[in-house]
DNA sequence: CTGAAAGCGCTTACAG
DNA sequence: CTGAAAGCGCTTACAG
C-alpha cells in the first residue's frame, strides 16, 4: 500500500507533475489547462484516491493551515467547551487545532508557545497565563498572528476576545444586593490577570455605590493552592464573617470549592446566603438548589477569535488590532 | 527575524550541513566528528539559537513524532482528563498529541481518521465509536500502529487497553445488593458497543445468580436523545417501577441525567434509593448526597496505552498485539 | 495550453 | 574525520 503521490497520476494521465498540482489545487482553469486534461486528472487522482501530502505542501509554502489553542486546563469545563467551539470553526475553515494546557505554569507556558512555534502553526490563540506577556511580545514582534482569549494584557497590542467581565460583576453583584443581601462578599483567586481584577471591581464599585462596600468581605485564595486548602480557607472565611448574606464566586472551581465548604458548614442555599458564581459548570445546574451563574458567551467568543485570527493569518502583515469584548449571559436559577 | 537552517550554522562553523546535522542529532561521536567540531557546532547553534524545522524533518524521515487521539467528546469529564494524561505522557516521550472529538458519529470519526492520516501521525490512540471498525481495520492493514482505549471490538485483532468493565458492574450491583436493595434497576445507553455490553452483563449475571434478576428493570436510552429526553426516560421509567430500590448508571453523562431525574420526581438518596454510577465527575463528589461510583484507572490506562503505542511504532512491523484489562476503582460515598 | 526545474530544510547513504 | 549530493513531495516562477 504504497503512498500516491503527485508524481503517480503524473505519470498515469501522462501529464507532468506542475499540471496535476495546478489542478488538484483548483487553479487549472486560471492556469489555462484544458477541461479534457482537467478531468482526466480529476480522474486519476480518485481512481488511486489520492491524498495531498501536507507536510511536504507545508514545507514549500511555509504554512500549516494549523492553529495553536493554548489554555489553563483541558479538563476545566470552560476551558474544553471552549476548545470544541473552536475545533469546530476551525474545522470549518479548513484549519486544525493543537490544544495545550499550561497548567497555569509560566515556564511551561512558554515552553508550549515555542513548540508550537517549532511545529509552524500560522497563528495562536491563547487565554494567557501571568507570566505569558513577554512571549506573546515576541510573538508580536515575529509578525505572528495572534489573537487572545478569555483575558489580555493591558496595554499590549494585540487583539482579543473578552466578556465584559467588570458589568458581569457588577450586574451579578446587583442581583444580589436587589434580593437584599447587604452583606455580600467575593472569593477571588490570588491573579494579576485582568479578567480578575474586572470582576472584582465590578463588585466592588456596585458596592460602593450604595455604601455597602467592605474590605474585610474579600477573600483571595491561590491558583496553586489545592482543592481542599481552597475549601478551607473559604470555610474559614465563613467563619469568621457569619454576618454575610450574599457571596459572588469570581470562577467556577472557586464556586465549585465554595459549594463543598457551604456544605461542611451546613449552609443552607439561598435561606442562610444567596450564591452566584462566574462561568457555568454542570455542577452549578445539578446542585441541590441549583446556582445561578455569570455564564460566558463561549461559542460567540470562540467563534470570534477563530474569524479574527484567520483574517490576520490570511490578509497579510498588516496587523489590524480588534478588541472584542462581548455581553455575560446571566443565568437566573434558584441560589440567590 | 529570518528563520535560521543548518545551512547558517554550516557556514558561521564553517562546516557542512551533513556534521551540522550530525551533531545535532546527538550521533556526532559515532559519526566520529571530532570534539572540537561538535563543540563548534553546538555553539554556533546556540548563538544563533536555532530551532529545528520539525516539518522539513518530517518529510524526509517520513515521521512526525505525533500521536492522533480520537475520543468521544472532549468535553466529557471522564474523556478530557483521559486526554490531559495522554497529553502529559506523549510530552514526556517527545511526542505531540492531536486531539479530535467524534460526537459519537461514525462518519465523523471516519473523517477524522483520515485527516490524521493525512497529516501523517506515528500511530492513533481511539476510544472508538460504533461504526468505526472498518477505518480500524483499514490502519491495521497500513500497519499503521492503533490503541484502542476503554472499547475495543472483539475479534479484532488491535491491542487495547480498557477497564474491567464486567467486574466493576459486577461488583458495584453487589454493594447494592450487599446493603439491602432487593429491585436493583439498571439504565444504559443503546449501544453494541462492548464495554457497554460487558457492564450490563456484570449487573445482568450478579442478580441472576442470586434470583434477583428482572428485566422489566433494564432501561435503555439512545446516546443520540438531547440530554432533557434522557431525563425524561428516566423519570417515566422511576414512575412506572416505584418499587425500584437500588440503580446502577452505566455511564457518567447517565449519572447525571438519573440526578436531574430524581429531583424532579423528589426522590431522595439514599433513603428512597441506592445509586451508583460509572465513571467520576465533579458533580458526583459535590452532588447532595454524594454519589459513590466505579472509576476508570484514567491515569494507568492512559499511561499504559501512550507507552504501548510508542513501542508499537519503534519497535518496527512485527504488531505484537496486547490486550491490558485493569481494574476499577469503587469509591465509596454516601449514596448507597 | 503545458512542462522542466528550482527549492522548501532536513537526513543519509556514499565517497574519500 | 568530513563533505557533496540525492531525495522526501510538494509549489511556483519561468519558459515556450
Amino acid at each position: 500500500m504504497k503512498k500516491i503521490t503527485m508524481k503517480d497520476i503524473a505519470l498515469k494521465a501522462d501529464v507532468s507533475v506542475s499540471t496535476v498540482s495546478f489542478v488538484l489545487n483548483n487553479i487549472g482553469e486560471k492556469m489555462g489547462i484544458s477541461t479534457a486534461v482537467i478531468n482526466k486528472v480529476l480522474l486519476v487522482a480518485q481512481e488511486l484516491s489520492y491524498k495531498p501530502n501536507m507536510i511536504a505542501s507545508s514545507l514549500r509554502t511555509g504554512e500549516t493551515r494549523s492553529i495553536g489553542l493554548i489554555i489553563e486546563d483541558i479538563s476545566n469545563q470552560f476551558f474544553a467547551d471552549l476548545a470544541k467551539v473552536v475545533e469546530d470553526e476551525a474545522r470549518r475553515l479548513n484549519y486544525r487545532v493543537f490544544y495545550c494546557s499550561t497548567g497555569g505554569d509560566g515556564q511551561r507556558a512558554e515552553e508550549l508557545v515555542n513548540s508550537l512555534l517549532q511545529a509552524n502553526v500560522d497563528g495562536f490563540i491563547i487565554a494567557p497565563t501571568e507570566k505569558l506577556e513577554k512571549s506573546i511580545d515576541n510573538l508580536v514582534k515575529m509578525h505572528v498572528p495572534v489573537v487572545m482569549i478569555d483575558r489580555y494584557f493591558p496595554g499590549q497590542s494585540v487583539s482579543s476576545v473578552v466578556m465584559d467581565n467588570y458589568e458581569g460583576a457588577y450586574l451579578a453583584t446587583k442581583k444580589l444586593m436587589d434580593s437584599g443581601c447587604r452583606n455580600i462578599a467575593v472569593v477571588n483567586v490570588n491573579s494579576g490577570m485582568i479578567q480578575m481584577k474586572l470582576r472584582e471591581s465590578g463588585y466592588e464599585n456596585l458596592l460602593k455605590e450604595h455604601g455597602l462596600y467592605d474590605e474585610s468581605l474579600v477573600l483571595h485564595v491561590d491558583f496553586q493552592d489545592s482543592e481542599s486548602d481552597k475549601i478551607t480557607k473559604i470555610a474559614d472565611f465563613l467563619k469568621l464573617h457569619s454576618k454575610i448574606d450574599g457571596l459572588l464566586f469570581l470562577s467556577n472551581y472557586l464556586g465549585l470549592c465554595g459549594l463543598q465548604a457551604f456544605r461542611q458548614l451546613g449552609i443552607e442555599i439561598p435561606r442562610n446566603i444567596s450564591v452566584i458564581s462566574f462561568d457555568d459548570h454542570d455542577s452549578f445546574r445539578l446542585h441541590t438548589p441549583s446556582i445561578s451563574v455569570v455564564a460566558q458567551p463561549i461559542v460567540a467568543m470562540a467563534k470570534k477569535a477563530v474569524d479574527m485570527l484567520v483574517s490576520q493569518m490570511t490578509s497579510g502583515k498588516q496587523a489590524v488590532i480588534e478588541n472584542v469584548m462581548l455581553k455575560g449571559d446571566f443565568v437566573e436559577r434558584e441560589s440567590v
